[in-house]
Order: structure tokens, then C-alpha cells, then sequence
DNA sequence: CTGGATCCATGATGATACTG
DNA sequence: CAGTATCATCATGGATCCAG
């Protein structure tokens, strides 16, 4: 009799947790809700790699868990996935990992990497939030022609990045593809900006702001290929309170 | 060509993090160093279920990529695994997955559950520190006559578990066995600590603190297994600010 | 006893093609 | 658009054995 694979059957809330969440794929689908609804064929574009098959199973087994629910109107074809409480009250988590990610899992984007403007928007996203103090309201409107709509907007207390059209007026709106956006963010300049032809519209003051903190996300990480730039950089670029200082070992937390 | 299971080959921090610790038991042996170095027994007899052959490939892949680091001495026959400062920097993603999983996955003890007084603990410390506005300074010893020293203590800010015997003087220093403490925490009045004779020293002030929040996990969660208590809840028990009203979705944090 | 290694079975996942 | 179906492969579990 082999035991179940996917469940631990310890009495710890962790082991209750990743029995939920732990297989592969699953938190990347979480992470692709927590920007708001999405049908099966935007998980599979953002999802680069899964087969159908895997997708189809992990969103039953989350809807099974009541961590999302499936809005199939009849009469329409698209279903749309989107993220009960219990499913979106795993942001905080995804956000951890994803910072942890960010600081000691970089590597510049290999040859054959899918790079989706979703993730690419996250991680910016994700650094002005943790990096600056600038908490300050803004709303930030970026059309990609090729990819949609998306909204990194402050509330006063956070950064977010949602899918879709803004709702109120934008302080800076962006338009451009994800290519360009991709060369952007290397180099947020405004003359960076001018020469891939993107288009940022909105009071001097509110882009001089979008162009700081982009830099922001451009100073912390590589984004370069190795080669381009000089040697390849395995190590994290940023630092946080308790960094790494080579290999020195200590005991919990700071 | 079969492509590698191990990898997603997104450019995307969260795919990063996952591919070094979205494995298998990898973040449960983590959160199991997260309280301090141990040994590949040690791990083994909290990580209930896993294969030596599983836990050995576990740890060569952590050591590694960096997260952890091996202590070998000549002419000793212990091997204790311990967290680089990157390994240990996950604090915060196990913290906000085991808080999930508290709120969100929680179910009482099954028949044939493994249950580590370590595992108890650190949802004792978790749910105190989160649930409860109460931070002073404290430094509580508790004895496992079957498991060791563990220390539960707040430095004023928050609230964390190590396993080993204290540093420094504790407020109060708990003396019982695993099962005893099992049935205590359900029930952490001073009466039902005499009646298991759990053995509780401190100051009346320090001891009275230590009762009354320990029964903050109490009231939080239900350790009963069915059909002791009544009927069993898989519907979480703690409340957040944004808890689940039913099913009610919405669009990202609060 | 600790700290593994070896062999085989099984189930989860991937590749590819196809369908209502 | 939203999946199914079929086959192949790899990760993990069970059981057992072993060296210092």
C-alpha cells in the first residue's frame, strides 16, 4: 500500500497548508488570480509549459478546496477562474516567497524562458512596494498591445498590480508591448523611453515619479542575459536587513 | 525530450522560489531548521513518513543551492544540518503559509497523525504572535521529558520558537511529556495543569501570562479529534480581517 | 546506534494529438 | 475556448540492507 502522495499526515498547520497548495504549478495559478479572473487559455499563456491536462486538474482540485470558483454562464463559452477569500488570502504568502525569490533566486531571463508581462509587472511591483518608502497614492495605466491592460496603483499603504482596465483616472498611463516594456525596464530613463517609441502620458510630476521608481526595480535587479553586460550574477543584488554575508550561519530570524 | 521536472522556465521570481523549495517535504524540513540546527534523525522522527532516501536527497539539494549547510567534524559520528542566512531568510514565507494553513486548512489531529511537540509549538507561538496585541519581552522554558528543550519567547517584538535549552533566565519553565502537553493546550487552566501534573514555574504574574496565552490558541483552534467535543469543524476558526463570509469573492488583499 | 544506500513499485507529471 | 485521451517518463514511497 503506497501511501498518498499528496497529503503528509502530520498534525502541523504548514504540512495542512502545502497539502493545498504544495503541488507543482498550483501557487503559480494562485499567483495568476491574485490579478484578478482569468479564463483556461490566459492561465495556459501565462502558465508557459503546463499541458492542459496538469491545468485542468489543479483548477478542479482548487475549486474543490474552495480556494477558486469557476463562473460558467451558460451560453457562454469562457469560463472564468477567479479566487475565493480563502484562495486570495494566500497574497501574503505568494508575496513572501516571491520577495525571497526575488532576492535569492534571481538569475537573469535564460535563452528559452518564457517571459510574460504579467510576471515582469509583478516583480516591479513587488520591489517599489518593499524597496522604497514612496507609499504615496498613484495610479499607473499600462496598455500592452499585445498582452492587455494592467494597474500598479498604491492605495497610500501598498503597491498592487491588477489584469485589466483602471478603475478611476490614471496618473500616468504607458503604452507600448511587452518586448518594449521588457528593454524598458533595464533602463527606465526618458530617453530610454523615447527611443523604444513608448508612450507615457500624465503631468511632469507624476512621470518623473514613475520614471524613479521603475529605477528602483532597475538598480535592484539583472535583467540583462549573461554576456550582455558582463558576468552573469547567480548571487542576490539586494539587500534586506539581515542580508547574506558569505555562507554565515545563524538562528532565526533577525 | 522530456523537459525537467524541477524547473518551470518562467522568468518569474515566484517560479524561482518555487524551484528550490517547492518540492516535496523541502519546506518542512526548513521550517524544521528554522527552529535551530538538528540532525538527520532529528529531522526524520518530526518529518514522520518521509524515506531516509528522500530526506538525504532533500538535504544535498538544499546544501547545494545555499540554504543550508552540513556540519561534518572529523571523528564525530553526528552530522548537524544547519541554515545559511538565505535558508533562514524563508522565515517569513513558512510564517505566512502556516498562517494560511491555520486559518484556512486547519483540522483537528487524525487517528493516525503523526503529532511533533514541535509542531504544536510552533502553532502555539504562531497563533500568540499573530492573535495576540501582547508582545513584552518573555522567555518561557518548556522540558519534554520524552523530546528535549524548547524555548518560547519574545524579544518585544515577536514571538518565536527554538528548540535547545534557554539562554539567559526564563519567566517560566514548563516541565511535562508531549502527550501531557497535547491534552494541557486544549484546556491551559491551572487546574487542568495540575491534573496532568505538568510541573509550571514562575512568578504567579509570569505563570498567570503564560495561561492566558496559551488559551489564545485554545479558544483559536480545535485540537479535539471528531466525536470528542462534538462535531468536527474543517471550516477555520480564527478570524483575520478579511475572513471568508461564504464563499464571497474578491480581488486582491484587503 | 547514526546516516545513509539499493531495488522495485506506483503515481504524478509531461508530450502529443484530438474533440465538443 | 476549454478541455480529453493516450502514452512515456520521472519523482517518490516501501522495504531492505549496510558501513562506521
Amino acid at each position: 500500500m503506497t501511501r498518498n502522495v499528496r497529503t503528509y499526515d502530520h498534525f502541523c498547520v504548514l504540512s495542512r497548508a502545502l497539502e493545498r497548495i504544495g503541488d507543482r504549478w498550483t501557487l503559480l495559478v494562485i499567483r495568476d488570480l491574485l490579478t484578478g479572473a482569468k479564463r483556461f487559455t490566459d492561465l495556459m499563456d501565462r502558465l508557459g509549459g503546463i499541458t492542459p491536462k496538469t491545468l485542468t486538474q489543479r483548477l478542479r482540485e482548487l475549486e474543490e478546496e474552495g480556494l477558486i470558483e469557476a463562473d460558467r454562464e451558460p451560453g457562454r463559452r469562457e469560463v472564468w477562474y477567479r479566487l475565493t477569500v480563502a484562495g486570495a488570502d494566500l497574497a501574503p504568502a505568494v508575496d513572501a516567497l516571491s520577495w525571497w525569490g526575488l532576492r535569492h533566486a534571481w538569475r537573469p531571463p535564460g535563452r528559452d524562458e518564457v517571459l510574460h508581462a504579467e510576471h515582469l509587472l509583478t516583480a516591479i511591483s513587488l520591489v517599489i512596494d518593499r524597496t522604497g518608502g514612496d507609499r504615496a497614492p498613484a495610479r499607473w495605466h499600462i496598455e500592452l498591445e499585445d498582452d492587455g491592460d494592467y494597474v500598479i496603483e498604491s492605495d497610500g499603504h501598498h503597491w498592487t498590480l491588477t489584469f485589466g482596465r483602471p478603475q478611476g483616472v490614471p496618473d500616468v498611463t504607458i503604452r507600448t508591448t511587452t518586448g518594449d516594456l521588457k528593454q524598458f525596464v533595464t533602463d527606465p530613463t526618458p530617453s530610454q523611453g523615447s527611443a523604444l517609441g513608448i508612450q507615457i502620458t500624465g503631468t511632469a510630476k507624476a512621470v518623473a515619479r514613475f520614471h524613479r521608481l521603475v529605477g528602483t526595480f532597475a538598480k535592484a535587479v539583472v535583467l540583462q542575459p549573461p554576456g550582455v553586460t558582463g558576468e552573469p550574477s547567480r548571487r542576490p543584488t539586494i539587500s534586506s536587513q539581515a542580508e547574506d554575508e558569505g555562507g554565515r550561519v545563524f538562528q532565526r530570524r533577525s
